[in-house]
DNA sequence: TCATAAGCGAGACGGTACGTCGTGTCTTACG
DNA sequence: CGTAAGACACGACGTACCGTCTCGCTTATGA
């Protein structure tokens, strides 16, 4: 069972950029929602920040990992859990946040994803930036809806946590349907409550 | 005078490759396989085919292009329904169908998913290739469950349809979680399912 | 005894460089001159032949090969016996020459000759541009003395030959000191003629 | 308070060097006879002394007038008359003592021409270090000559003083060919004694 | 039978981004 | 205060790739 109390989920630190490196990382995300990846270049990032390639390459040894240095900094968006009361109303509202970053990040997160099928440390970021974080989340919900008694605690399958996020990130990334509030609150309500709540049938 | 013999028309996706550019384009998801899009070079593909880059831009106008062909041509797959008899069995055919296509083309997939956001052409492709095709499938799926009374009509969602293939694609191409067959049959039964049969409640 | 009849001199041959190799070598050439050598760019000599730096670095494999080749090319003046009818004239005429070169081109010498004592594929290209050329020159000159009975055969040494370029060469290039008309002709009249005539004491 | 002990004042040249500076000389040295001047790199000289790049720039405020220092440095010697006690062996000593040198720093001092050309203080220290210390020399061997009555004083021609050692510089750092004791003498005997005794025919 | 063309290999080319490295300036922390 | 350590801006170097192009060579038809 799920400690949904306990569990510390600390989303905000993690990562330890010093203030140039911030900046750097904050022109490189900005740059890069305007151009691309592949339109953009190291040398507008470095002449962007005023500062200089080796300064760039000193903390990330290439393009691919800039790119994904920035993009993990930019997708920290304090992940506060919802506490909206409900378990659907979380989930909806989880759903809905999902779908917003994902959004946002689309190019960027297609083209981050070849590298990191290249690169184990990559991947390993990648896992805990993208994957750890929301998994802690999901069991806070899920942990408080079995406090309120809304669903019971074998319910949650360690595996299939991320049925809800992944799906919609399929929707966006993979397949060119664009999600819609409708489609995330269809999603909620026919397919993930009726399968946390299959023991109560 | 036009030669109907040469020309090798593959009626079932409307392509029309003569051999030289069918080697073309193997030797190009070959190297696409083991390198990664941006690690694929049309300098590499032309040598390696013992071809003149021209003869690659001739036919196809950039990489991009080369690449979305030569995907395509890859991943063209006749789609058998699984009749399996049950809902259950179908879905878990369907699953098992899905992780290994996708784990087969993986890098492929990864590769080619950076190109989509950007070209409108090759996300047509794409939908047409992978989306479509199996939305067909499981509407045969769905549709035989109907009517053999294990689901009701109105369980069908036109929105929500992919979501065993589309949070399997997930969990190989975006997550970084193994497939097994256990997590499969758990989707089916524990996500799948209920969601199917919630009205039956 | 040196045949100075037969020997052909064929100075203007040696290098074989395509039209456009000499436009980029030209380019190199004037901007050699006008900014020396580290303050040149290759991107520059790119730049203003409109070339890219691809097609410089095709042709010679560093800077610095590029800019001995220039200098080579640029130093390749057809050099035309002087034929003044007498041994002094013909050695008046060759210092001026070797004076005119060496000064025009000091800087760069003194830039290439670094590279030179590295590299010794540079190194056999500069013995042949510039020491094997005026030795034929030499001899030419030596052996039409001989021919009019001005010096015997035996006051030709083949290891001193080159007295007099080599010290106009260093007054130029090491000494500080400025090479005058004056300075030339007092070397061929106190130092070289007397040398040569020595046997006719 | 002036520290008079610690200054170790070479009167000879008038530099002023502290056993800190003189290290990174000596360290400046090595590196550029084993490098040369363009891959000698001031990181490389601090790093090797281990000492800050601050330190290096503090005293000399570029790479060249660092590289000028070390020279100067390093071939600062005592010119010593050869006393032979003809006119002869002074120059075939002479010679030798000009090759020897020459030999020893080849590296150095075409590294260093480079920068002469540039650098009009550095051309100064050049002179004075190189050919004012044996332009004294050779009027001290030719003044004795002319006391001994082996030569007319008219012979010594204020311009043309440096042919015996600037013509076996130019044979060691120009030419590529070697200087052997033979050419010395065949130089003293068959170039420069006649020019010194042409008047005596 | 020969020529005119069309496809092809080979690979040079302009352009442009990458990642590296060196200079000379500067800051920080130590002794 | 001088120093070691090293980050920093600037900018050149040399490499690699894309997409275009020209050059000959082969082949395949049309007079």
């Amino acid at each position: 069972m799920v400690d949904a109390v306990s569990h510390n989920v600390d989303l905000a630190s993690g990562s330890t950029w010093s203030p140039r490196e911030v900046e750097l990382l904050e022109v490189t995300l900005q740059l890069l929602q305007e151009n691309g990846y592949d339109r953009l270049t190291v040398d507008a990032v470095a002449a962007t920040a005023r500062a200089s390639k080796a300064t760039v390459y000193r903390r990330w040894p290439s393009k691919a990992e800039l790119v994904l240095a920035a993009f993990t900094e930019g997708i920290r968006q304090v992940a506060v859990p919802p506490e909206t009361g409900t378990l659907r109303g979380d989930l909806l509202r989880l759903g809905e946040l999902v779908c917003q970053q994902t959004a946002q990040h689309a190019g960027t997160l297609r083209a981050v994803l070849v590298e990191v099928s290249r690169n184990p440390a990559l991947n390993e970021v990648m896992q805990h930036q993208f994957v750890d974080q929301r998994k802690a989340l999901m069991n806070h919900i899920l942990g408080q809806a079995v406090d309120r008694g809304e669903i019971e605690a074998t319910a949650i399958d360690d595996d299939l946590w991320d049925v809800l996020p992944g799906y919609l990130i399929f929707r966006s990334l993979v397949s060119g349907r664009a999600v819609t509030p409708r489609t995330v609150a269809n999603l909620v309500d026919q397919v993930i409550l009726p399968g946390l709540t299959r023991g109560a049938r």
